[in-house]
DNA sequence: TTAGATATGGACCAAACAGTCCATAAACGA
DNA sequence: TCGTTTATGGACTGTTTGGTCCATATCTAA
């Protein structure tokens, strides 16, 4: 048996004390939330609750945490989605309530969060070309499982065969981070819902 | 006639020497680019081209000049829109054009700017109830603009008249708003067309 | 000419920022 | 036990932040 494999102790010497997954999924909460550039370092520290030192010895800098919280976000999201689509009664089931989902966050007492990867593409994805690259990757991660769902929709009869799954799955992004933002700015519940009705309506 | 009429010169003493409007609408141009808090006061100092005395004797903070400028940029929009809707062909001609228009931005070298109002919306509309006003009254404003749009097109005939001119108008505001999201992530300038056609595909 | 009022340049400020450094703590193998 | 290695707390740094202050410049009205 190789002995790489067994990682849990690679090297000698003071062993870290704090989760390191933990604390970058608490890192990218607090990144969804506030953005990047309203995220201090302090901020960080406090709900990772680790230490200045620890938190350089572990992830570099802020810059680099947060490319990674994008990644975890990413790989978070999609895992979610298709299990929920594989879980869903049918494609087009799956598709309107990824739709209606949006109005979960509409009039409640705190903060929308919205999506993270979208969130960053308007905050500065077009001054970072690495940060540009992850919310591109992460943009087209959630458009393919809407194609898939597309395309199974489109199996069951509810969706024209004829239609394109790739334009309607980058359409379904769009609605959705359409309808985000309008919760951001502050369009109520009942709103949100008529509107994905709408949304939804494209597809047939 | 009321001398108060005349308030080229309300008050004596050494005059201001830089165009107010014309400094806002630089301070406008930066936060839509940059965005609040990647904006530093250096920054609106330098493109507004005024010293620090002036500045916060014209715009009392940062804050302040944002406020401003989200307002300003609300009626200047809006304005745009109605010109653009009363010089339109027809009601569908001009809600078609609207969804294309979020084109213009793609593919660019420069980084894309989409709508202030929405941008600030995902910043931080909701930790500052001031600035969360002033992005709802946008987008009603918006919203009311494309309501006028959808009723002349039932009129002409191109939407059915029984369906909502409000619901319509806020989907097209959320349909804008995701697509220069959309531009944003770096969805190449064919493929927001694509889904622009789709998307005015609810509306009839 | 002068008194009053406003505008401006530039020095200045405290706080917050991301990031570094080092002494010390805590593990390991030998 | 001891030498090596890694982790951690906390002091520290240089820069940038938004904002203030004051002496001086420039105007109007008297």
């Amino acid at each position: 048996m190789d002995q790489s494999v067994h990682n849990y102790r690679m090297t000698q010497g003071r062993p870290i004390e704090f989760d390191s997954q933990q604390a970058l999924l608490a890192a990218m909460n607090v990144f969804w939330q506030q953005g990047y550039e309203s995220t201090s370092l302090e901020d960080l520290l406090e709900t990772m609750a680790i230490s200045r030192s620890s938190f350089y010895q572990a992830f570099g800098s802020k810059h680099e945490l947060f490319e990674r919280c994008l990644a975890l976000f990413r790989e978070t999201q999609v895992r979610r989605m298709r299990t929920a689509l594989t879980k869903a009664s049918s494609g087009i089931a799956f598709l309107r309530s990824a739709l209606q989902a949006t109005a979960a966050e509409a009039g409640l007492t705190h903060a929308p969060k919205g999506c993270l990867i979208m969130n960053t593409a308007t905050e500065f994805a077009g001054r970072d070309s690495t940060v540009a690259d992850l919310v591109a990757d992460g943009a087209n991660d959630f458009s393919q499982v809407f194609r898939d769902a597309v395309l199974r929709a489109q199996q069951e009869g509810d969706i024209a065969p004829d239609r394109s799954a790739d334009v309607l799955a980058r359409y379904m992004v769009t609605a959705i981070t359409g309808l985000k933002t309008m919760v951001k700015a502050g369009v109520p519940r009942a709103s949100i819902l008529e509107v994905a009705d709408v949304a939804l309506s494209a597809l047939r």
